[in-house]
DNA sequence: CCAGATTATGATCTATAATTCATATTGACA
DNA sequence: TGTCAATATGAATTATAGATCATAATCTGG
């Protein structure tokens, strides 16, 4: 699964969606990554503005990536998280 | 053009590449992004952790997004950023 | 429903990013 | 090479994320 990211809301919907994928408990997350779990639930709920850093520590502990590239036309919703 | 990004530095890579792309200097962006030109250049390269919002408003006003996947097995080299 | 696990929230403290100003360094080109 | 633009750097201040502890709220299976 792929997810669009223009906001960081948007990136909390992801870790969330990946951790959960892939059967982790925050706090087993938070082991993974060095990431408190505090962080991690205020990261997935939107009640953060996480820095870089804290971000690709949870993407290598969730063997993610991201690319950037020019914005697609399609609307964020047309791809995933839709409600 | 796509950018591969596991760690910050990739970012300001991917920054610095499509701003000269669109042929703006750091003082424009700084002016159509509203994050300031020392900002921009300390995120480019590589001597800041930037915050989520921060990217973001980067991101936006460059036309740009991100998106979440696993991690591809080919290496960071292969794709771009090849010097 | 209950108990235990999971997640969320709030407070305080520390670390550091962003802002701001000043200026140094570098780069492009006439 | 001299000049102006562009970029980088450094210091001081302010804002805020992360660490840490405590605990509340929520979820889940029995």
């Amino acid at each position: 699964m792929q997810h669009l990211a223009r906001l960081p809301k948007d990136v909390g919907h992801a870790i969330r969606e990946e951790r959960k994928a892939k059967k982790l408990t925050q706090r087993q997350l938070a082991d993974l990554s060095g990431v408190w779990q505090e962080t991690i639930s205020k990261i997935e709920t939107g009640a953060a503005n996480a820095k870089l850093e804290t971000l690709f520590d949870l993407l290598a502990a969730l063997d993610l990536e991201i690319t950037i590239r020019e914005r697609s036309k399609i609307s964020e919703a047309e791809l995933e998280d839709i409600f």
